[in-house]
DNA sequence: CTGCCTCCATACGCTACCGTATGCGCCATA
DNA sequence: TATGGCGCATACGGTAGCGTATGGAGGCAG
């Protein structure tokens, strides 16, 4: 009867191939990310790789498809802020980004991006990603009563900055980085007009 | 007599190939920097390249030495501002490097930080250029009068947009986006204190 | 002219991949 | 118990790239 219960497999899907993919994209990068590699780590020859996909640029149109997904869905969690509390929201999404804990999703956006340098495919998709993230960050900004034009100046300047931080070696640079990241954020996201 | 004079050469020096080398990285990425399609570029065999570097690995070291000379001398001299003309000077290092202008530029940039990023000799490279940086931008924001721990936070905040902005497509988002990047400019440059 | 040194070409072995062809065990179903 | 297909292993041909070995052209000195 349960046609469409799902069934308990130790074998491999689709799904598990690309999840297995995007850590690969992590760590080595979109030139990284080869078929034969992806299978030793998965401990199955390619042999399983070709019968789930039809070759390598399918795999990666299934991990950037997977990407966006899971992207959007994190989008629409962080932007959705109770009334009222939205200046909270946007300190915690700059929060989320800039901060050490989520260092493996940045490596997955990073990769991401530098792989849409030079694939259009990808770079579809990033547009359309980042283009979700401006829009629910600029709704947050604009619910905190700030102009639209400065909204999308704030929220553009939030994103660059958690992107560039990332791709930035400071250690040298200020003693007190907790400090300095903070300031950052009330640059960032503290509003000229209302002042909290 | 002239045993230290240049001579004019046809042939391809180390620095040729080197040069050479750059253009391939900020097309293809650290992936696509390959000993045998450079030297197909610069119209040669790799017989060549084994007589003027000992490996793959001797070239990336020349690749970033060159940069990493070629960075701080850009530094120096974007940063150094006639007495008076700091904050000027300030919103022309961020419209030189957000300008699509020196797209080229931003995209060896991008490039050597990819590769800093799995790499630990780009890695300290890219660290000593991020040093430098930092800190002659920050003199300029404590020239024109801005507190030591906000002239800090503005200057990361300056260099982490402008390669964060390179990264992201926000084509569709700002129908005016000149006008985006320099209210973009203003909230990093406009200092708190005396309102230029 | 001869010999040498510089700079590059050619040829080779080796590894890492991609994609294809084919074999094979296991499980469900009749 | 027979059988057929699913999911994977094995084996193969082909390309790209690294590094080495060796040959060869051209200039320059003697």
């Amino acid at each position: 009867m349960e046609t469409i219960a799902k069934k308990p497999r130790t074998q491999l899907d689709r799904d598990a191939w690309i999840v297995g993919a995007i850590e690969v994209l992590a760590e080595e990068g979109i030139a990284g990310l080869r078929v034969e590699v992806l299978a030793k780590r998965l401990k199955v020859t390619k042999g399983s790789f070709y019968w789930h996909f039809t070759d390598r640029r399918d795999l990666l149109l299934g991990v950037l498809q997977h990407w966006k997904e899971g992207r959007i869905r994190d989008i629409i969690k962080q932007t959705r802020a109770q009334p009222g509390r939205e200046l909270e929201q946007i300190y915690h999404v700059i929060d989320v980004y800039s901060a050490n804990r989520s260092r493996r999703g940045m490596m997955i956006e990073l990769a991401v991006r530098d792989w849409a340098r030079r694939d259009a495919e990808a770079s579809a998709i990033v547009a359309e990603v980042d283009d979700v993230r401006l829009r629910c960050a600029r709704e947050l900004f604009l619910a905190c009563g700030v102009p639209l034009e400065e909204a999308s100046s704030r929220c553009m300047l939030l994103y660059a900055y958690v992107f560039g931080v990332s791709l930035m070696i400071y250690d040298k640079f200020d003693s007190d980085i907790p400090r300095l990241k903070r300031d950052i954020a009330d640059l960032i996201a503290r509003s000229s007009s209302p002042r909290a």
